[in-house]
DNA sequence: TGTTTACGCTACGTTGCGTAGCGTAAACTG
DNA sequence: CAGTTTACGCTACGCAACGTAGCGTAAACA
């Protein structure tokens, strides 16, 4: 797929591209984000608090939300790893606690931000799918069906259902707001779900 | 609450705000929306296409976020009536299609639109949550109260919590759209979620 | 040394916002 | 039937941000 000869042939002929200039942009973006949040991020505020042109910012990204899907995307995996380890209810109910941890810093409101331009731009939302959502509810669906090998969790519910039944309504108070989003809750929605998952014989 | 007599001596002095013109806009909007989507209804586009001023809109609307909320509101309340009935469940299982139903027409797409537009407007927050989010969330969580003094459902679950178990799921399908939000998912989230939830001595 | 590409800068055309000023229209009031 | 009051439609404006073009300069390689 990546073959660093023939790519080394075809290399890069110029002035290198500026990874300084990349980064600069990135942090730029991250510190406005954090102060005005998304609405404030524009591309022309992100230049100037960059040090940087317009154009070099254009020559990285399409547009501005294409910017803060990758900012997104690197501070979720910060702030959230994907579950993993020998005891796969407990690694979903980390990551949960994980989630809810994240919907208040800019990570949530940065996500639900996106999640409505993704409504008029497909390229933001399967960006945002390929990148964040589908990666995550696949790992945590792995871990639902190691559940179901080991018999605590009935067979006849599809993974990705049960992850959507788990993480879902932690997502509903993320992007809407109507109800804080408390680690109480978090305990409940997984004590009531994996209930209702339990195996039944 | 509304004194005929009091408010007919503070009645209108001047001409009278034009119910057409009103009604012309939120006709248009709504056209506008159902081809381009929310970003195609920019306030121009829908005084042309009203064949109004665009002062006159911002006589009735101070833009136009809340201007797509109150369309929402009429779309919603015929889309989705709130649940009522003699069976709790029955009428939660109902409204949890119905709910599945609009997520793929206009209504859920412009839900999306303006949760996500919520984020940089405290006043879009408010209208959503007011108008929309907490009337049914109420509405919902009466028929769980019901269901618990019936003795179908625990009581050691607060009724807000089990609404969200019970429309978190849909939420969550319907504003990212990682997975359909069929009829089928719709059953199994009932199914497993009124299964944790069932009283158990 | 020449070629190639990226960068920073400035300037531009475009869109949409929200507001102001004006004349006209539609109601009530004396 | 004037006079008052308010809403409407129209035009024009200033503003912000978008995204692009042209230019000179910087940094790599052949």
């Amino acid at each position: 797929m990546s073959p660093p000869r023939a790519a080394r042939t075809t290399a890069p002929r110029g002035r290198p591209r500026s990874q300084q200039a990349r980064r600069a942009v990135l942090d730029a973006a991250r510190a406005i984000v954090e102060k005005g949040g998304y609405a404030a991020a524009t591309i022309e505020a992100i230049a100037a608090r960059a040090g940087v042109a317009k154009t070099t910012i254009y020559r990285w990204w399409p547009n501005r939300a294409a910017l803060v899907v990758e900012l997104l995307m690197e501070m979720a995996a910060r702030a959230v790893p994907p579950p993993s380890g020998p005891d796969p209810l407990g690694a979903v109910r980390t990551e949960m606690r994980g989630i809810a941890a994240a919907s208040d810093h800019l990570v949530g409101r940065l996500l639900t931000s996106l999640v409505g331009e993704a409504q008029h731009d497909p390229e933001i939302r399967t960006a945002l799918l390929d990148g964040l959502f589908h990666p995550r509810s696949d790992a945590t669906a792995n871990m639902v069906r190691k559940a179901q090998a080991a018999g605590v969790v009935r067979r006849d519910v599809p993974p990705h259902v049960a992850v959507d039944l788990l993480v879902g309504p932690l997502f509903y108070r993320m992007l809407v707001r109507h109800q804080p989003l408390t680690d109480a809750f978090v305990s409940q929605v997984f004590r009531v779900v994996t209930a209702g998952l339990e195996r039944r014989d």
